[in-house]
DNA sequence: AATGAATGAGGCTTCATTCAT
DNA sequence: GATGAATGAAGCCTCATTCAT
C-alpha cells in the first residue's frame, strides 16, 4: 500500500503530453522534432510510439485534454437562446476559458499552415470557429456584426501577445480587455479616454 | 521613354518571387519546399540559388517589396505628435496598407513558429510591433491603453479570415471594422445595437 | 477414452499457428508483423513470446505440422526402389499432398527471398528438392531428366495459380494436371489434341 | 572528342538500376535497402532519390528495361491468329526470352508477397498472365488448356531453379525442357523413355 | 543565366524482441 | 498464461544547400 496512492502503471504517457506541449509552445510543432521529446524525457522515440501512434496523435490528446473547457462551453451555448445576454456571458466565459486553454490556442496560432492539412487542426479550429459562429447567431444586422467581430477579436488575440506593451498584470489585461470587448458589443463607450491630452 | 536600361534583364527573380509568394501564402513557408517552387516555375532548383542565396532570401525580398506600404506608415507616424487624431489616422491608413499587403502578414500570422527564429521573422514581425508602439505611445492610462489595444487587434485580425461569417464585401468589412475601432479607440460607441429584445 | 490429459490446456498456441497462418498466407511472411498476428488475436505482442520464441518459430511450427504428409510421403519414397512405377506413384501422392498442404508451399512460394537465410526456409524447400531427388533418382538418360522435371514442374506449380483460366473445379484441374504430368514422365501424349485445323 | 565518345553525362543511373538489380536478386527487394544499394555503389542514399523517385521506383525502371523483350513478344503474339502453330512459336520465343528477362522474373517471382501490392507487382505478372492468356487464346477443350497449362509451366518454372541436378548446360537444359514442353503442347510424346529399366 | 548531380542531416515510423510483474 | 512498457536498429524519404560546368 503505501506509496504512490495512485496507479502505479507508468505516467509515461502524461510525461510525453507535458514535455511536447512544453516543446510545441516554444518551437512550434512542425520544429519540435519527436527525438527531442523523447531526448528530453529520457526515452526512446519508439517509447513515444508506445503511446501514441503518431506525432499528430500526440497534439490531438493535448488538444482534446486542454481544449475541454472550451468544449463544455460550446456545448452550454447551444443551448442557451441567441440573446444579448447569452452573448455577453458567452463573451465573459470565453475570455475566462482561455486564459486556461491558452497553450493549445497558441499553437494553433503559430502553426496554423501546418495544421491546416492535419485532422488535429480542423478539431482545434473548429472550435474557435463555434465560439465565432455562436456570437454572431440569429439575425443581425451588418453594424452589429461587426461590433460582435471586434469583440471576438479582441478577447480571442488579447490572449496572446503582450499587446500594448506590459501593464498590469496578466489577468488585469485579460479583465480589462474583456470589458472593452463587452462595452464593444453592445454599443456603449467604455471608460471615456480625455479627447486628446497630448 | 523607352525601356528602362536596367529592365529586360530577366524577369525570373520576380517570378520567383510571385510563385513562392502565392505558395507560400497557400501551403506554408516551411511546407513550401524549393522544388515545388521550381517545379511551379519549370526551372531547376539550383536556379533559384543563382537568384536568392537561402530560402529564407528568397521571403526577405517578398516581405522587403510588399512591406513598403507600412515601413513608409511607420516613418510618417513617427515624425507625427503622438495625439489622438495622429493614431487615428494612423489605423486608417493601416487599415488599408494591411489591405494591399495582406499576403505577407498572412505569412507571418500563419508561420510565426517558423519565423520565430528567423531574421525575416523578426522583419516580419518588428512592423506589427511598430504600428502597435506609436499607438500605445505617450503617457496613457491604463483603461485607455485597453482600448488602443482593442483597436489595434480589431483592425490587424480582422484583416485576416472571414470574421463574422461572409456578409458584405471585403472591403465593406473592412471599412466597418475600422470604423468600430475608431470608435472604440475613442470611447465612443459605434452606431448601437437594440439592448436586447429577446 | 476422456479428453487426453495433455489436452484442454489453452488453445492459444493454436489460435496463433491459425492466425499467422491465414496472415502469411495473405500478406507474406515478412510483411505480416506481429503486431498484426497479435491483434486479429486479441492478445499482446508479449503473449506471442509467452508460446514461440521468435516469428521464425511460429512459421517452423506451422510447417512442421502442415507438412507431414509430405514428409511422410518422402520417407516413403525412400524405402521404396527407383522404379518407373514408384515414381508414377510418388507423383500421384505428391500432387494429392500438395493440395492438403498448399498453405505452407504457397508461403515459401511467394516469401522466398525472405525465407532463403531462414532455418524454416531450408526445412521447407528440402522438401520439395526431396520430392525433386527422388523423382530424379537413378541412371536417368538426359531426355529422360527432362521429362521428369517437366512433370514435377507441372504437378508443383499447376498446384498454385489459376493456371488456364477458372475452367472446371480446383480439384478437376489438378486431377488433369496430373494425368498430362504422368503422361509426360512416361514419354506418351495425354489425350490427342488436333493437329491445328486452322 | 578523345576521352570516352559518349555523353559524360553520368552513367549515375544505371549504375544504380545494375547494382539494384544484382541485390534484389540475390537478396530480395524487400530485404534490399536503399542503404545497401547507395554504399555499394559509393554514394549517398539521397543520390539514389535523384535519379529514382521511390524504391519501387527503381525496379519499375528495370522492370520495364529487362521486360521490353517479352512486352514484345506479346505484341507480336497478340497479332497472329490464335493457331496451334502460333502458339508453338510463341513457347518458342518465350522460352528464348526468358533466358535474358531472367533476373526480373527471378525477381518477381521470389518476392511475389511484397510486389503483390506494388504497382511494379502487376507490371511484372501482368507479362507473365498475358503469355498465358495468349497460350490458352481460343475455343479449346478442357484437356487441352491443361496440355497447354503444363507446357507453359514447364517453359516458365523451368527456367529458375536447377531442376533435375545440374546436367547438361543452362542453354541444353532450356532447349530440351522446351522440347518436351512443345510435345506436351501437340500431344505427342517426346523421345521416348524405357517403360522401366530399374 | 541556369543545370545536373550530389550530399549530409534529419524527419517520421515500424519492427522483432525483452523483461519485470 | 499473459501484459505493459520499453528498446535499438533500421527503413524510406525529403529538404536546403553546394559546385562544377
Amino acid at each position: 500500500m503505501g506509496s504512490t496512492p495512485q496507479a502505479r502503471r507508468s505516467d509515461t504517457r502524461e510525461r510525453i503530453q507535458k514535455t511536447a506541449l512544453d516543446l510545441f509552445v516554444s518551437r512550434g510543432y512542425e520544429k519540435t522534432s519527436l527525438r527531442e521529446i523523447a531526448e528530453e524525457l529520457g526515452v526512446t522515440k519508439a517509447a513515444l510510439y508506445y503511446h501514441f501512434k503518431t506525432k499528430e496523435d500526440i497534439l490531438s490528446a493535448i488538444s482534446r485534454d486542454l481544449g475541454r473547457p472550451v468544449d463544455e462551453l460550446i456545448a452550454w451555448a447551444e443551448e442557451q437562446p441567441p440573446t444579448m445576454e447569452t452573448k455577453r456571458e458567452l463573451l465573459r466565459r470565453y475570455s475566462a476559458a482561455l486564459a486556461s486553454a491558452m497553450p493549445i490556442y497558441h499553437i494553433l496560432q503559430e502553426n496554423q499552415a501546418t495544421l491546416r492539412d492535419l485532422a488535429v487542426g480542423r478539431e482545434l479550429s473548429d472550435r474557435v470557429t463555434a465560439i465565432s459562429r455562436l456570437m454572431h447567431a440569429g439575425d443581425l444586422e451588418f453594424d452589429c456584426r461587426m461590433r460582435v467581430a471586434s469583440a471576438v477579436l479582441t478577447v480571442h488575440f488579447g490572449a496572446f501577445a503582450p499587446c500594448g506593451a506590459a501593464v498590469g498584470t496578466v489577468e488585469q489585461r485579460r479583465a480589462a480587455l474583456l470589458d472593452v470587448a463587452l462595452a464593444t458589443l453592445s454599443g456603449a463607450p467604455a471608460p471615456t479616454m480625455s479627447p486628446d491630452p497630448a
